[in-house]
DNA sequence: CCAATAAGTGTTTTT
DNA sequence: CACTTATTGG
């Protein structure tokens, strides 16, 4: 196929010059929207086309599911066709080098994946084991521990060597999670890129067959690797130097779980003859939103420093408004997103909300599934992470992998069939003496059969169902499941229609992943959700299949953008988080969090807050977030909820002690007054205080607040009533 | 020894 | 609020 890409035309020079260079390590110093993705999928079209290369062996690593999704399809469109360049996650990488070449890095390719809160679990498990109250050794602590071990490739024995921790526990812990995971066969998220390391510096026949393997690697947000993955990047493109790596230091936003921006600052360092080009003229933001974003980000020491700028104009001033509450808070959003809609022509697809923690996104559902906006989760308590979803997965998992004892335990008593904890204690200490898997052992230890029928009766269905495994398809043996084990009558009994609702939707996944799969088995249904944590139905609400206003965290924000985006929360203990506020580089960490919202926003930018905010059952007045005052005032406009009744205090908290609330519906009460509204006439809106009348037509009013402002409003969701105090 | 219920508690970000 | 542990009744 001829290459008709106008790479010139397509590109600015210093991208261009990216995209063409390939005589030694390259990195890109990408500033936010300046097209790093365009420099990579071009470059990628171009080593293909214009210089040669073999589609399958290049190597492209991206951080995110999402992410990688997006660049092979940018990327097949460039090329017109589906491409075998290999474009992954760090962690689908390493899976699949494992499940294929395990034996060369000498690993039991049939192993599973585990996540986080099976590792908690793991260490639960353990701790209990060592008698140790998980009050004041919470198994969290040590799960995180564990995991930034592995990220800088030590395993139990080197993390005691080299006093990785001043907790002389965690060692004995650690080293009892290594053989609890290597008896069954579990690889935790951190052991797949440790593992794969591990082994190419073990094994030269292993290093120089994947080198051959991949003859060109390049590595997207670069400032987010951790110590695991930059080896592996070095150990593949060292010496060679065929190398292409894109990152930004000021959006390293992953140091919680072991990124270095170091690596990029020491990039010259490790790669000699490494190239650098800066990309700094920014695509998407307007002149006010890049200025304010530069003037927060500036704030941090060590910067590498750019400087960015735009051709686009200065467009609107950026916004602030503090909300009596959060409930509030999410109703002004609500509104905002209402009246932008009606008077300047968005679309629901055009809004983000941004929040610090998932815990925010609930208010914004109610609200929002209230006002009829729709929306979607992105993130939160994903799919495949829900109780009822991991449940039947388990049972799934435990078929495949006899000796997952974290499956066994989660389904054992889910429904309940008679067999508690004790006996699944004695179960796995007769698997682990054995070493058979629980349902050979069964037949070795009378163990099994002196706790009577019901452990007979759960081995011999299990068995039964491993019978089913390889034969018909992946919806086949979901089918059986659901029968056998009865979960979904279970889930009946007791009336929970979501979680019913749940399991058909995982019905309909795998069989989507049968028809786009015929001949693959359900492990590799299995394999895709381990990894691919984010994917699925996540929470909608509304009509509309892609109309729909994003509710993101503002990690999972990165490296997307919108015309109007709402950074909520902007609360001091919230954003930034107070369990930051310890260490100056944490602070850091969270400004820069913050400059990564602020630069996803193309034409508008919102900040909000809420006075007092409802968060783990209790209401907590805050102060505003200090990253505010790092935002020039002149660029912002400043606003504070008005209510009806008192300027400051909202009708809405008035019950704060827990005393019963406003009705729960806001919409319904505010309806009533406004069916006579006219022109000229006087208003008071719950939000933006008094003003006038303007127009009135099809529902719609336009209004003009006294403070300048005009808006519109769909007179039917906004709460607004006519102004009595002439009257009164 | 199991399973349902009551009490108590900690509060981030993700592959 | 959501999730873990302690208790009690069977």
């Amino acid at each position: 196929m001829k290459s008709d890409i106008a790479y010139e035309n397509d590109l600015n020079p210093s991208q261009l010059e990216a995209v063409q260079y390939y005589d030694s390590p390259l990195l890109v110093l990408a500033g936010a929207g300046s097209g790093k993705t365009r420099v990579i999928t071009y470059k990628i079209a171009y080593l293909i086309n214009e210089c040669g290369f073999d589609p399958g062996s290049i190597l492209a690593v991206t951080f995110t599911n999402k992410a990688s999704n997006e660049m092979r399809q940018r990327v097949n469109d460039l090329l017109g066709a589906d491409t075998d360049v290999w474009i992954r996650t760090f962690h689908s990488t390493a899976a699949k080098l494992l499940r294929v070449y395990g034996r060369m890095f000498g690993v039991d390719a049939g192993f599973s994946i585990i996540d986080g809160r099976d590792q908690v679990s793991v260490v639960r498990q353990i701790l209990k084991k060592l008698k140790q109250d998980t009050e004041s050794h919470k198994p969290e602590k040590y799960v995180a521990l564990i995991s930034r071990a592995k990220d800088s490739l030590l395993d139990a024995q080197q993390a005691g060597e080299s006093e990785f921790s001043t907790d002389p526990l965690f060692y004995d812990i650690y080293r009892r999670y290594e053989d609890m995971l290597k008896r069954e066969n579990l690889f935790d998220f951190g052991d797949l890129l440790f593992v794969v390391v591990r082994g190419l510096k073990r094994s030269p026949e292993a290093l120089s067959a994947l080198k051959r393997r991949f003859s060109y690697i390049l590595v997207d947000e670069f400032q987010d690797t951790n110590h695991s993955q930059y080896t592996l990047v070095k150990l593949l493109a060292q010496p060679e130097g065929n190398v292409c790596v894109v990152g930004d230091d000021d959006q390293s936003i992953y140091g919680f779980r072991g990124a270095r921006v170091e690596n990029v600052l020491n990039f010259r360092k490790d790669y000699k003859g490494a190239k650098i080009i800066k990309l700094e003229e920014n695509y998407r933001s307007c002149q006010n939103i890049l200025t304010a974003s530069s003037s927060v980000i500036n704030r941090n020491p060590g910067r590498l420093g750019k400087t960015l700028y735009t051709k686009k104009g200065r467009g609107e001033k950026l916004s602030f408004y503090r909300a009596s509450s959060d409930r509030n808070e999410a109703l002004y959003i609500a509104y905002e997103i209402q009246s932008l809609i009606l008077g300047e022509g968005y679309r629901f697809s055009d809004f983000a909300v941004f929040y610090r923690m998932n815990a925010q996104s609930r208010v914004f559902e109610s609200t929002f599934t209230q006002a009829k906006i729709p929306y979607t989760i992105v993130g939160g308590l994903r799919f495949y992470e829900r109780e009822e979803v991991k449940d039947i997965l388990s049972y799934i998992r435990l078929l495949l992998n006899p000796m997952d004892e974290v499956s066994l335990r989660r389904v054992i008593a889910k429904p309940p069939r008679g067999i508690g904890q004790r006996t699944v204690d004695r179960m796995v200490d007769s698997t682990i003496a054995l070493g058979l898997p629980f349902y050979r052992a069964a037949e070795e230890d009378d163990i099994f059969a002196s706790r009577g029928r019901k452990v007979k009766e759960f081995i011999a269905f299990m068995k039964d169902l491993e019978g089913q495994l390889d034969t018909g398809t992946s919806s086949d043996l979901l089918t059986k499941i659901y029968e056998e084990t009865g979960y979904p009558e279970w889930l009946e009994e007791q009336r929970k229609e979501d979680k019913l609702h749940n399991l058909d939707e995982l019905y309909n996944a795998v069989e989507e992943f049968s028809r786009r799969n015929p001949s693959s088995p359900i492990s590799e249904f299995i394999e895709e959700v381990s990894l691919n944590q984010g994917s699925g139905e996540e929470g909608t609400a509304g009509n509309g299949a892609n109309n729909r206003v994003f509710l993101i965290t503002l990690h999972n924000a990165k490296g997307l953008e919108f015309p109007v985006v709402f950074i909520a929360g902007m609360e001091e203990g919230v954003f930034p988080h107070f369990l930051s506020g310890e260490r100056p580089e944490d602070l850091q960490e969270e400004r820069r969090l913050c400059y990564v919202g602020m630069t996803r926003a193309m034409e508008r930018l919102y900040f909000t807050a809420a006075r007092i905010r409802r968060l783990y059952g209790r209401s907590i007045e805050r102060g505003v977030s200090n990253f505010m005052t790092e935002v020039p005032g002149e660029l912002l406009v400043c606003r504070e909820e008005k209510g009806f009744d008192s300027p400051k205090v909202s009708y809405y908290d008035r019950g704060i002690e827990k005393k019963r609330t406003a009705p729960k519906s806001a919409v319904p009460r505010t309806r009533v007054p406004v069916d006579d509204l006219e022109e000229n006439t006087r208003i008071v809106h719950e939000h933006f205080g008094k003003g006038r009348v303007l127009e009135v037509s099809k529902g719609i009013a336009v209004i003009r607040f006294d403070d300048g402002q005009v808006m519109k409003f769909m007179l039917q969701y906004t709460p607004i009533r006519k102004d009595n105090d002439d009257g009164d």
